[in-house]
DNA sequence: CGGAATTTTGAATATCGTCAAAGTGAGTGG
DNA sequence: CCACTCACTTTGACGATATTCAAAATTCCG
């Protein structure tokens, strides 16, 4: 049986990580093989479907998270129900809120999602014996006040045919994050119209109106609703502002 | 001449530092003396007038710093000069992009404004050293990424005059954190009115008529464009949604 | 195949933007 | 101290964009 150089203790790494998929790329990271065995007495995988909250707005933060299938969708609701979802999560966020008791948003699954789920105390600890670990979690709250300022730009300066197209921009990014030239590139919506008005602050009409219209002027191809191929990247881009 | 119990090696502190009356509130906060003396080595107090950039968009980042008075905004701007400010800072905030060579934001001198400075390199080998500091440094990310997305709930689904009440409230809420009950409160804005348009998605036109709406409802009242009396903080308070 | 949920589309309307003109205030120099 | 200038703000009339409300069409799923 051959051992690699460094993975000389990589079959202390548990299971349940050897089969995660984004094990290098989240959090965990930061860990060695035992600090997984360590992390892993606390963790469980957990699977969530379309619509289960994970946490509610102003609720308590009993666990902490990390995504390792689907996406979530964190909201922020008005008194009288006006809605605004303010980030998507995919594999491999980091989901929760550190150093606080309640969570700011409502963290809600928009597809069938696995999470990697580890205890508030569990994860205390660890953050205090491995300073890697805060560089990664800081490292990617960095990555969501880059995110959130992105988006401000489009909610507050974009026309709603700019908003779309920079929608489905993010999503070719979210497939292929160098989305280079112009290659075509085809992929499912992971949101329903209606929440992808909650994300662009437009309506349901709104957004499938101007659907539509790059569907017509042959930016995109839609099909079943859900499913959308690029056709023509560059004019998608351009029409992103 | 008495000395404190703790603060026995209060006369290694920096002047510099022992003049900055946000040195416990901001990052330095996590620092000792001896650790002060070391990064105050590499700090220098910078001012900077109203309209003066700090960081272009896109621009490399040669020093961080901390601002100790006065209000910087972050701007983003599109191709076709389209802007939004994406967020304001003030005492005793930390500016800049840690891990990252360019700023993915313009910052820029809303007043009179004074930072202290410190280089890149310093930064990252005290970082290095003290842990504390990254912590501090993730606890305002997230305090950022919670404001963020406090704001696109407003851009998104916040009407003109939600807008512009939400806005007053924050200031009201930058003095006096707590702002209970329905203490009259006043204060200066720090924006020009084209700046708040910039903040609120937005034009010039719309906040003014809304600031004059709200002054003819009697809920503040305006002197010479800029100062501004809440007179009733809870009428501001439904306004803002 | 049938019913529910979602999406598309249409017509009328409201909100906010655009453009332009008038008003106000701060700073400067006489 | 006053008048002048310039930048900023207010206000108005009109128009464009996105919303609202409702109905028709499509897709999903049992």
């Amino acid at each position: 049986m051959s051992t690699s150089r460094k993975d000389i203790h990589n079959s202390d790494v548990p299971k349940l990580c050897q089969s995660c998929e984004v094990r290098h790329k989240g959090m965990c990271g930061a860990l060695n093989a035992n600090e997984l065995v360590d992390f892993a007495k606390h963790t469980r995988v957990v699977k969530v479907s379309a619509g289960d909250v994970l946490l509610q707005e102003q609720g308590s933060i009993r666990a902490y998270a990390n995504v390792m299938r689907g996406v979530l969708k964190l909201t922020k609701t008005m008194a009288d129900g006006r809605q605004q979802i303010v980030g998507l999560q995919f594999a491999p966020d980091f989901v929760g809120r550190l150093h606080q008791d309640e969570s700011p948003v409502r963290v809600e699954a928009c597809s069938g999602v696995e999470v990697c789920s580890i205890t508030r105390n569990a994860l205390r600890k660890m953050l205090e014996k491995n300073p890697a670990l805060e560089t990664k979690l800081l490292h990617q709250a960095l990555r969501e006040v880059d995110q959130g300022r992105e988006w401000m730009l489009a909610l507050g300066r974009k026309t709603a045919r700019e908003k779309v197209a920079s929608f489905l921009m993010m999503m070719v990014r979210q497939i292929d994050p160098f989305s280079r030239g112009n290659a075509a590139t085809a992929f499912d919506l992971p949101l329903t119209r209606a929440e992808m008005g909650d994300f662009l602050g437009l309506t349901i009409g709104t957004v499938s109106r101007e659907l539509t219209r790059l569907r017509r002027v042959g930016v995109i191809r839609i099909s079943s609703h859900r499913h959308i191929d690029v056709l023509n990247l560059e004019a998608l881009r351009q029409s992103a502002g």
